[in-house]
DNA sequence: CCTCATTTGTTCGATGTCGTACTATTTAGT
DNA sequence: ACTAAATAGTACGACATCGAACAAATGAGG
């Protein structure tokens, strides 16, 4: 069992290479979009096509961990881009149902052949197991930063 | 050897993973800190304490892997409340030397008690040993994308 | 039914982030 | 030395993020 302070300092460095990994995955995966379009607008078409879309916004920033009012935003640029359409919910007049357009499933298509070349990049050096490996963890944690976020 | 769609999309799932976890994370830090200060007023002081300080803001951006103009602001905020003091570089007029104050230091070593039970809490879910295992992983990644970056 | 609390999404305002353009200084090439 | 290219930091502007306050709708409890 290590000392307290070691274990401190182990976890500050978890999250300290955690957020410049996201730094810099971030500004490359942008680089890779077309002008005007940011990793969250991705991120939510991405959720959209592997969970299903008829989502409601509320839905999409609880699952992704972002507040609300950034979706709003978030949304509000994809839906200019003609990549959702926000229909009323029939089930709750305050609320929407958010559908992809083909556009949308296109462009995130799109999206991922674009970064394909750099994720096999980085597979060349570092073998899909390997990942894998590390994903429980990762996931392990988020679940658990999740509960205990309203605290 | 898995095959290529497979292996991108656990590399995805990855980044998405931490992705949420750097959000999750950040937020519960900025609330455990004093009002009006942000993950990135801590990381700074925490490299200056760890590394030592007297270095220039340009090393720090590069360490820290953010731009240079983010680093002024952030810079500039820590300056307003006295927890750092730019001094000009003598072997370089165009630069400046970064010192902690002692109430940087001190700013540090609160803030760090401040996060203490938050980190105990996630000690007694994920042993260290666990953590400590993913650690060499997320550093060569770090370091790949960071030599990556300029191309 | 009829409040009243809760929930959804938006608007608004404040602020952080970052790219571009700029100045001052240093360094390299001749 | 001298000029040209590179580099450090900043000012500025565009824009993303997010908290607070709000309106509309729902649901719970009487």
């Amino acid at each position: 069992m290590p000392k307290p302070e070691q274990t401190v300092r182990t976890l500050f460095r978890f999250f300290n290479e955690v957020g410049i990994i996201n730094q810099l995955s971030s500004r490359l995966f942008e680089t890779r979009l077309p002008d005007g379009f940011l990793v969250s607008h991705f991120t939510v078409l991405n959720h959209l096509t592997r969970l299903g879309d008829g989502r409601t916004p509320m839905d999409i920033a609880t699952a992704l961990q972002v507040p609300k009012t950034s979706l709003t935003h978030t949304l509000s640029g994809l839906s200019k881009a003609g990549l959702i359409i926000q229909e009323p919910n029939p089930k709750d007049a305050r609320s929407k149902c958010v559908m992809l357009t083909d556009a949308g499933r296109q462009f995130r298509a799109d999206a991922i052949a674009a970064l394909g070349p750099d994720m096999m990049d980085v597979a060349e050096h570092f073998p899909p197991e390997r990942i894998a490996e590390a994903l429980p963890l990762l996931e392990e944690i988020r679940a658990f930063l999740d509960k205990r976020r309203d605290v």
